[in-house]
Parts: structure tokens; sequence; C-alpha cells
DNA sequence: TCCACCTCCCTACTTTTAGTAACCTACCGC
DNA sequence: GCGGTAGGTTACTAAAAGTAGGGAGGTGGA
């Protein structure tokens, strides 16, 4: 709303990755320009990882912008100036969050070659990436605070593009059984993407509680679970639509 | 916290239905009180609708208690000593649609008698409530608020007890295909309660963009798609524990 | 009859926090 | 020298959570 904020939605070189070590880091790189003034950029990186640490350890409402500024070392005008507003802020660890497991799914998925080994291995690889960002994970991307549906929905919408495209990347170059190619519709596909995912996130959800179960044993288990479910829909193809010249009665 | 909530545990007679009825029946009912002095109970019914309506319309950050006191008619002190803190009457809205939710689901699976049949009647059940109460759903059951993970946990948690119970009822009393019992280890059950929920939940969001399935589609189809894994998993029972004497690398 | 007490209810605060207005200062190119 | 700009601050406003302390009116008992 407010037209001034210089923002923090171009900046972002992906590079960050978080944790303590990256709120030290940033840290040094602050400390190294002496006499106060500090370039926009630096400040931003390390903003922006101390908000995320902040908002892990006290949560959305808990964490308060002039916490933020104390840690910083700056004043609030410059918290808002830099990395605009408390929502705006969350927004930004969200996505940035985000878009490291994506990454982090993603390059799982490419290093396997069948349609199940691409399962297993994204799946392995998102439960990792839970399983090391335990906390930031459950903060950020899984309880959605309601404001945010926005970014949350936003990278959700990602993570479930990569499922859509992990199922329907079988009728191009592979099939699922020998030779049944997976063209399910795209509505179907759609549903699916969003089950699925919504089946890791509970998982992963449960795991938090069950430590002592190892992420392979997840991955694999989840995805004897849903593979028989998706051979058969690839098979039957059974439709959401309804069914025609039935309506209502 | 505060010592002196009278609060709002004990009563909730659960005969209360949500949406604008229920306001307005409660408003009623306020208002036969003529001079001003309305009896505890009654006015903790009908603060409780209103503080419904107003999370729904306006979310939990986004709604005030100065808000609620105004709608109720009284002053502030009064929503505090009747419904207590701004969480709590948060968590009271929860725990009353939750209820209600839980019900709904137990009737539809208990009109059926097969498991298949049990567990699509109780995704009808499901889909259905959700589409009677799209909007609150979203905000005190799909949107969990993080300082609330407590109170939405509890009710996941109870969501999922039916479900497991829904697949554990099984061994018991029927099969899953012809004559093989489903003697699914307990963790394994908790974890299947947990995904199955997770892909309701998810595909219910999902329909929120897609209004125009109908929701008996939604059942079966997710029926199907969930059906052919906990056969495969009956049958082969895969474990979530790590493989005996294989430690980390 | 009078008194103690309990229920229902209010005005008027305190404290915290998001967000902003207005100003300052040093350096950099010219 | 000098204007512009990047980096920065103090000191505020507004809203909202939650509380202190009190008051009116009825009810039961002596």
């Amino acid at each position: 709303m407010s037209a001034r904020v210089r923002g923090v939605t171009s900046d972002a070189p992906a590079s960050a990755r978080s944790g303590p070590s990256a709120v030290n880091q940033a840290a040094r790189e602050v400390a190294t320009f002496a006499h106060g003034k500090v370039p926009r950029d630096v400040r931003v990186r390390h903003m922006l990882a101390l908000a995320e640490e902040l908002f892990v350890e006290r949560g959305f409402t808990g964490a308060s912008m002039d916490e933020l500024a104390r840690r910083a070392g700056v004043s609030k005008p410059m918290v808002y100036d830099l990395v605009g507003t408390k929502e705006q802020v969350f927004d930004a660890c969200i996505r940035r969050l985000g878009e490291e497991l994506a990454l982090a799914v993603a390059a799982g998925v490419s290093s396997a070659s069948t349609w199940q080994d691409q399962m297993q291995a994204g799946g392995l690889a998102f439960f990792r990436f839970v399983a090391d960002h335990r906390a930031a994970w459950t903060v950020l991307l899984a309880g959605s605070a309601q404001p945010f549906d926005g970014e949350v929905g936003e990278m959700r919408r990602q993570q479930r593009r990569l499922v859509a495209a992990l199922i329907a990347g079988a009728p191009v170059d592979r099939s699922i059984e020998g030779d049944t190619p997976v063209n399910i519709g795209p509505v179907e596909l759609d549903a699916l993407a969003h089950t699925v995912s919504g089946a890791f996130e509970s998982l992963a959800g449960w795991w938090g509680e069950h430590p002592e179960v190892r992420p392979e044993q997840l991955a694999e288990w989840l995805a004897a679970l849903l593979t028989p479910g998706l051979r058969a829909m690839a098979r039957d193809r059974p439709t959401l639509a309804s069914p025609e010249g039935a309506g209502p009665p």
C-alpha cells in the first residue's frame, strides 16, 4: 500500500542459505563496514536472515518489528525502508525457504529416471529438507497463517506444480506400467498434485512427533501407499466431472 | 494465564449450529431480556456466534476484541469475563466447528458397512460439510494459525483418530480383501491416519477453486486414489521402522 | 427492615506494537 | 564550494490487547 517501499522483491540472489550460520555470515559482512553506513543489499540480506530466525523463534504474531530492528542494530524506519511491512518480511522469508525447498525436491526428482524412482527420490529430498529445517518449515511453510495465504499458497502451488509435472511428465517420455501412458485430464492432474502434496506435508507433520523414523523409510512407505492408486488412475482414468446429463435430483 | 477467567470451557451444549442464523437466534434470545441484564450463558452463546462470524469475516488478526464487544453491544471487560482472551475465543470457535465436523463424518461413516463404503461415505460427509461451511472451515480448521496449533492440532488429531479407527476397524469385524485382515502396526496406522486426512484436507482446499465438481465425485475419486494403496499396505505391510541392524552409514 | 453479597456491567486506564513524518549528515560527482 | 542522494535517526500516531476498580440492582437471611 505504501508507495515508497523499495522492497525486497528484486534482490535475493537465491544464494543465501538459512540457519544461524546465514545470520552470522550476514552479520560479519555488515561488520566490515565500520562507521555505520552499510550498503543496502548487505543490510537487506542481514535483516532477512535475522527475520527468519526471529519468526522461527517466536512465530509471526510473537515476533515484533521493534525486536527485529533492535537485533539488526538499526532503527525501525530502516527496517520498513529495507524490507517493508511485517507481512512483506514474512512473505519474503516464506518465498526464500520455498524456493530452497523446490530446488531440493527438483534436484531429487531429476536424479532418478523412472516414474516411481522420481517420486521416491523427490519425496526423500522433501523429507530430508524438512528434517534439516524442521522449525522453519513448521513456521513458514506448514503453518499457513491466514493473512499469508497469498504467499504460502504461492509456494505450495509451486510445489504442486512440481508434483503435477512429475506425474504429467510420464506421458511424454515414459510410461507408468510398461506401456500405459498417463494422460489424465488436466483437472484431475491438478487435483492429484494437490492431494499428493497434502499427503506429503501431512506425513512430514506426523514425522515431527516420530523422529526415530528415517526419511528413506518415509519416502519408501509413502510411495508404496500412493503408487498403486496412481497406477490404477492411469489405467481407469476416473473423472471428477459430473456424470453427463445427471443433474442434481 | 489470568486466574479469573470463568471461561467457556464447560458450557457449549453442542446444540448450537453455526452460520448467521445462529447469530440471529442468539441475538433474539438476548433481546428477550429487556433491561440490560442478560444471563451469562445466553450472552456466551451470543458472543461465540458473533465471534465465529467475525473471525470468518476478517480472519484472526483482522478481527478485534473491540469490534466483537461493539457487535455484542457490551463493553470489553464483559467480553473478557465471558469468553476469555482472543486466543481462547478462537479456540472455542475451532473446537465447536471441529466437533460439528467430527460428528458429521462419524455419522457418514457409520451409515456404511464395508470398509470401502465407509471411507467413501465418510469422505462424502466431510466434503459436504466443507461445502456447507466453506468460509468457516478455511479460517478455523484449514488455516492453522500458529499460536493455535494446540486447538487445531487437537481437532485434527480427532479427525485422524476417526480415520485411524476406520482403517483399524477393519481387522476386528471385516477384511479388506476377502480374507486378508488388516493388522498394520500402530505406528503405521497413525501415520496412515495423518496422511489420509492430509489428502482429504488438501483436496478440499483444491475444491475451493473448482466448485463445479460435485462432492460425490470428489469422494469417489479420492477413494479410488487411496484404496489400492491401502489394500496393498494391508497385503504387504511395509514398515516405517529402520531396517534392523542397519545403522546410518 | 436492613444488611451482606452476588451477578451483571461500565468507564477509564496501561502497555505494546505496527507504521509514519520529518529531519539529519556525510560523501560523491561536478 | 555545492547540490543531490544514500543511509540513518528521533519522535510521533493509531490501534488494539488486556486490566483495575468500581457501581447498580436484586436476593436471601437476621
